[in-house]
DNA sequence: GGGCATTCCG
DNA sequence: TTCACACGTTCCG
DNA sequence: GAACGTGTGTCTCGGAATGCCCGG
């Protein structure tokens, strides 16, 4: 039997209207003001009512602002067809206290603005013409200390657009930073489908004022984070001096808080500062941060201390890679105190060698190609496959209206995934879903059903284009609804663990069996998760394989 | 002038 | 705003 | 072998414009 697929929406068809982005944005705002109006501070509530009573252009003129990066604007730069009046828009803003011109004499904010080009001409020095960007920016500076800013510089009227108030509105509206106003589009454009769950009155992002700082804080730790600077021990200090230290229950506070700790106490291990990384540790809910914590305390010289903590891990490991962790670590650790250690089985699996000519492609899809001669066909999916089977069997359970789960229009899963509490929540939903499989037979209908009907919208479980209807076809015929029902339950069972680490490849040959194929070159080997999967494979007897690819040079 | 990254846009 | 995976180097028992 | 750092492809889309660098 076939799986027919909905067809997408024509992209090409839709037109939007020229305040587009308008209306987005007063959907955002109304949105907030609506639901979050006990926690606006009384700044960010006029904010609203100043807004609404701006003219349209002028609406436009700030609304284009927020879209862009950043709080500085060249005017311009600003031109936009859709705007009728700029000039007056401007005044209009700056009345308003939304908007100012930049007073600043600091290089620092403008020089951003200016291309090479233009600051060579404004300063006149065409000396400073093949400088890279880097060096004539010291050039600028330098010069700039002992003379006045050039004529041609001042000419360009700088906006400062702040954007805190905003923010505000957009954290509230996403429950995060990373989310803006192209969401809106990309909806409206049928790039991106969400499922319609309903989202309460009572179903908050965020309950606490406080929360509000404390998250912003975080989010701009996390900028500074990724933006991979220079370590120094300035930098970090400042950097440790803003974590947020509310407290506070809420778990999407904890959690974010929990990955900025873990990640700045890594930074300091690297640095060599053990001690402080190992005051930090404690205080991160981060799945690694245990570990880590340990490896600190043993470079610390704090065996005793260290083997006590280990041993309390290992009490209450559950996952794959800490129990590892503990057996690696003990032995060392054991050496050092003349501790015994348990005699436990380390995990262990034989490969299979096989020898190809080098080629210009991956090591997956040169094995792939190798399997179809054997005969057969596979497909390099890694985690997508079951991933998908797990959304797909799982979906109502998934997009259950949960109180708190959703809080926004633009979600690829609940807010509480990746909590224990997941599974409880939803206990009798999930209960009905693995009723219908009591007998066995349902369970493709099932599985069919649910990929026509919810096909394309967006699930981060979900690979719709990874798994086409084809291969559903192929994989609910080959693979016994036993071992798929083994693994998403899995999956369910911890979805932050077990959502990777599925093997390279999954096979099928010509008689009617399926396999999971792990592909591995000269020099790779099975990393932690991997193996958590293949031995639950073993102990499950659900067909897998490593392949250990050799090249003959 | 090509290659590449980033930003803006719908 | 990653995250998941592969690959290369260094270190140590 | 263990541990660590880094590179690469996914990135929520895809095109146009811009800016920078580098080599001819
Ligand atoms: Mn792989
Ligand atoms: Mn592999």
């Amino acid at each position: 039997m076939e799986v027919s697929i909905n067809l997408e929406t024509n992209v090409e068809s839709v037109v939007l209207q020229p305040d587009y982005y308008l209306s987005n944005f007063k959907i955002l705002l109304s949105f907030v003001a609506d639901r979050y109006s006990f926690l606006l501070s009384e700044k960010e509530s006029r904010f609203y009512k100043t807004f609404s009573c701006l003219s349209a252009d002028a609406q436009k003129l700030l609304t284009r602002c927020y879209m862009r990066k950043g709080q500085l604007f060249r005017l311009d730069k600003l031109n936009y067809t859709e705007i009728n009046d700029k000039d007056e828009a401007l005044k209009e803003l700056i009345n308003a206290n939304l908007v100012s011109e930049l007073e600043s004499q600091s290089v620092a904010d403008w020089i951003t603005l200016f291309n090479k080009a233009e600051l060579v001409k404004a300063f006149n020095k065409s000396e400073w013409k093949n400088f890279k960007r880097k060096e004539l920016e010291l050039f600028v500076i330098e010069f700039c200390e002992n003379h006045d800013i050039p004529q041609a510089i001042i000419d360009h009227t700088i906006l400062f657009v702040p954007s805190d108030n905003f923010e505000t509105y957009r954290l509230l509206f996403f429950g995060n930073l990373r989310q803006d106003l192209t969401e809106f589009v990309l909806q409206d454009l049928g790039l991106m489908t969400y499922e319609s769950y309903s989202i309460s009155d009572k179903s908050l992002a965020i309950k606490n004022r406080d929360e509000i700082d404390a998250l912003k804080t975080l989010h701009e730790l996390s900028e500074l984070i990724h933006s991979r600077p220079e370590w120094t021990p300035e930098l970090m200090d400042q950097a440790i001096e803003r974590i947020p230290q509310l407290q506070s229950q809420s778990t999407l506070y904890l959690r974010r808080r929990s990955k900025i700790i873990y990640a700045l106490a890594r930074e300091n291990e690297r640095m060599g500062e053990y001690a402080r990384a190992a005051e930090m540790y404690p205080q991160s809910q981060h799945e690694l941060a245990r570990e880590r914590y340990i490896r600190c305390l043993e470079k610390l010289n704090k065996p005793e201390l260290a083997w006590y903590e280990l041993q309390k891990l290992d009490a209450e490991a559950t996952s794959f890679h800490d129990k590892s962790f503990v057996l690696t670590f003990e032995k060392k650790l054991a050496k050092r105190l003349r501790e015994t250690v348990k005699n436990r089985t380390s995990f262990y699996i034989e490969e299979q060698a096989i020898q190809l000519s080098r080629s210009q492609r991956s090591v997956e899809l040169d094995v792939c190609d190798w399997l179809a001669q054997q005969g057969g066909v596979a497909y390099w999916t890694e985690n997508s496959v079951f991933n998908t089977l797990f959304a797909l069997i799982y979906w109502q359970g998934i997009f259950e209206d949960i109180e708190g789960a959703f809080y926004n229009p633009f979600q690829t899963q609940p807010a509480d995934i990746y909590e224990p509490l997941f599974i409880t929540r939803r206990e009798s939903t999930l209960l009905k879903i693995r009723q219908l499989f009591q007998d066995g037979s349902c369970f493709r209908s099932h599985i069919r059903d649910t990929y026509q009907s919810k096909y394309s919208l967006a699930c981060s479980f979900a690979h719709w284009q990874m798994v086409d209807a084809e291969l559903l076809d192929t994989l609910l015929e080959k693979v016994p609804f036993s071992d798929m029902d083994k693994i998403t339950q899995r999956i369910l069972s911890s979805p932050k663990e077990f959502r990777s680490g599925q093997p390279d490849l999954i096979y099928f040959d010509n008689n009617g069996n399926y396999e999971l194929i792990e592909v591995k070159g000269p020099g790779d080997r099975l990393q932690n998760n991997q193996k958590a999967w293949f031995d639950f494979y073993q102990k499950n007897n659900i067909p897998h394989r490593v392949i250990r690819v050799i090249y003959d040079d």
